[in-house]
DNA sequence: GTCGGTAGTGGACGGCATATACATACGTCT
DNA sequence: AGACGTATGTATATGCCGTCCACTACCGAC
């Protein structure tokens, strides 16, 4: 129980820390900067020393998720490297886009979009898509470098339209067993197959 | 050229047709209310007569999207019923998406999915998803009812995911001639087919 | 014409992001 | 050990926002 100190020690971190855990039970759009200062015990322009604005914090927590979201794709590597892998990593994504909403819509929004303003956050996501990349390609598709590409960008698409248009309700007017898993899409996903 | 008068005369539809088209170059949150208000000509608060909420007009122009993207569905008649339909589906979802972004993440968007507060949105976004559903058992997949829902969930969510991640710039680090056209997913995606 | 309800106005409140000016504590050099 | 520059926070203020409330202008029915 340390004293409260001029001096907070970690502010950075703590803050993004704090803005992915109020994003558990809150939508992007009501957070506020003064919400995740609050939460942290601290002024509500004390973030502005370590963030330039509250884009460069919903920056960093959004590289943050592309880099659980890449641990999550590695993780499946027990399912060896055929298609059964592809399937994983399609349940890996849809859990985690279950589990943080928020987090995902923070990570593909548009407000972060604009420009190279935030340079780690490029190169957290050009990561995850990467080994996407490479387990399409390990799964024998049998393509060239440019077709698994093209795979990785249609498998990426289902499951990401997928957990999204779940998690957001949108298929609220069907029942459960109605849908489709994510592993279902991902098989039923193949590129040339027509 | 009518003066100001004080009674607008139209003031629920031309908000909503003013909120539209502000969301044509402004991120959904950059909305306001007041912004709105402004546009057509009125006070601040004069949309309160009208919408009991700011999410009240969102969820009013939500269902206008979802109007406007079945009117689109339905104009790809001329394709015939087979799976060139489908793929004409496609990518009447993809211009769409790209043409009104801002539009599209107010409808899909979590905010106004908030139990069934706004009616007349489930109820247009049902109608839109059941002319997909319709154009996928005339495509000829042979399967049930339930399969063609399968189906159907699968290829919406194949182009929404993709057409949003485009949209919104996450396959900015590709180059545009690397990445499958709407067309190509649809044809990739077939319910059964491995 | 007057009367009641509907549509719109004006001002206020609290919360927000952010800017500027100021205060405090830490690290380091001596 | 002492001093001082800098990194880190605080205080205060501006201008937007959504929304509440009390008030007023207009319209149509009688």
């Amino acid at each position: 129980m340390d004293q409260k100190r001029y001096h907070h020690g970690g502010l950075r971190v703590a803050l993004i820390d704090a803005t992915r855990r109020l994003l558990l039970d809150r939508d992007p759009e009501a957070l506020s900067l003064r919400q995740a200062a609050r939460e942290v015990g601290v002024s509500a322009n004390a973030p502005y020393r370590h963030f330039a604005d509250k884009d460069a914090l919903l920056a960093s927590v959004a590289a943050e998720g592309f880099k659980t979201l890449t641990e999550a794709f590695r993780a499946t590597n027990g399912e060896g490297a055929g298609r059964k892998r592809l399937e994983a990593i399609g349940e890996a994504y849809n859990e985690f886009a279950t589990t943080e909403p928020g987090l995902v819509r923070v990570m593909f929004g548009p407000r972060l979009r604009a420009a190279a303003r935030h340079p780690g956050l490029d190169e957290a996501e050009r990561e995850a898509f990467a080994e996407l990349v490479r387990a399409v390609e390990e799964s024998g598709n049998g393509g060239s470098a440019e077709e698994a590409i093209r795979e990785a960008v249609g498998i990426w698409s289902v499951i990401h339209g997928f957990a999204t248009l779940r998690a957001d309700g949108a298929f609220g007017f069907l029942d459960r067993w109605m849908l489709p898993t994510p592993s279902d899409l991902v098989r039923y996903f193949r590129r040339g197959s027509s």
